[in-house]
DNA sequence: AGCTCAATTTAGAGTAATCTAAAAAATATT
DNA sequence: AATATTTTTTAGATTACTCTAAATTGAGCT
């Protein structure tokens, strides 16, 4: 009754795109999603309807039923405790820890994941600060943004920084930027992040990288 | 490059079986092993024999190249490093750790198992006893054996048990089996290893399942 | 040497996941 | 409303792994 690396990454990608008020998801945006070709996406789509995973009819797109929602969300807690291990106990970086999570949130073990859990402190959020929902599906809504999704005009208060490397935080220090300002986006650029903001009446510009480093919780 | 599981699983599985000098092992001995048919293995063996990670000639078998070698040697590291991950980070039992760390040997990440290694402290046995190769292939031999495996006349010194709940350990202090003891194999069943033995010159027994947990080095 | 039997390989087929190219349906445009 | 465009599905094939049944090879026995 296990479901395929497959089947669980297509519902994986379905709850990702539901952003809809019915949560219908297009096939081409799941083929976009999981790269892979159309038809592709058709012939699964057919097989977790089967399944009674999804409610799928010709032309009209998918959404998750109970169940399936129930396993993509699984899947999410899985990847996030993972990565949360990852960059906590073994000390890896947050950028490097996400395609090892997309393999171990495969593993078919619910005692493992308890245990896991348990060992972590039960995180509410993962180092990108995403909320990791609890066994039930439940999850606290996120606290912190990265600086990086912030839109012009929105304000906040700087929570910390992903890296932790000293000549990352001199680096900020010298910006004026240290943990517990307030700042306010003025531009964000579309493409690569680098931004504008306002800190103590200054003005001050960043690249998307170091943006992307910097937690901020809105206010 | 990534090898397939099924690939990776072969490989174990000749290893595994690699005890003849040559170290060659028959069809059916894979196909038992992996409890698959014996027409599935010889593909497999032709497949292996392209990649050059065997070296197999028709009705006679197969045997690890080095590249082969190297392969299944680094599954046998990994899957040992979460054996003891499973057992002595979240503190599950030796006896249901097997299953999972089947699983976690194959997640793609040099790096995530250096990590892993420093963070249990480069640990030379798993929680089974059995040695665990190094990043060079490189291993001690086994210093303690369950003693269940033990044959009749062979003797030895109690070095630890596996699961260390009061209760197990009260039982052991009340038959006289302490760490220190030595203590000589009388009798040892091919079935079920319901097992007895000599210990300050009384006779015990012991089921098979309690054997199992007594860690012993041999003398 | 010839026979027998077990071990192994080949032949043919099935399942899961994927692809490209062509057909069909839905949507947008004039 | 008719046509053009985009989206989605169907058709047909491919790769990886597996199976059963039949054919072949090798090894032991008389």
């Amino acid at each position: 009754m296990g479901l395929s690396y497959a089947e669980e990454n297509y519902l994986k990608a379905i709850l990702k795109l539901s952003g809809t008020p019915d949560g219908t998801v297009s096939t081409n945006a799941i083929a976009a999603q999981l790269a892979t070709s159309a038809a592709s996406v058709t012939d699964m789509l057919k097989k977790l309807s089967d399944k009674e995973l999804i409610t799928y009819q010709r032309y009209k797109g998918a959404s998750l039923t109970e169940d399936g929602q129930r396993i993509a969300t699984t899947l999410v807690r899985k990847h996030r405790l993972w990565e949360v291990f990852l960059v906590k106990t073994l000390g890896m970086t947050w950028d490097e820890v996400h395609e090892i999570a997309e393999e171990l949130e495969h593993i078919q073990s619910d005692r493992l994941i308890e245990r896991l859990d348990q060992f972590l402190g039960h995180p509410k959020f993962d180092p990108h600060g995403d909320p990791i929902p609890n066994a039930q599906g439940k999850y606290t809504l996120r606290a912190q943004v990265p600086l990086s999704e912030l839109k012009p005009g929105q304000e906040g208060i700087v929570i910390g920084v992903r890296e932790d490397e000293t000549s990352f935080l001199k680096h900020l220090n010298e910006k004026g930027l240290t943990v517990g300002k307030s700042i306010k986006v003025i531009t964000n650029d579309d493409y690569d992040n680098t931004l504008s903001l306002h800190v103590d009446g200054h003005e001050l510009n960043l690249s998307g990288k170091v943006a992307r480093n910097i937690m901020i919780k809105t206010t």
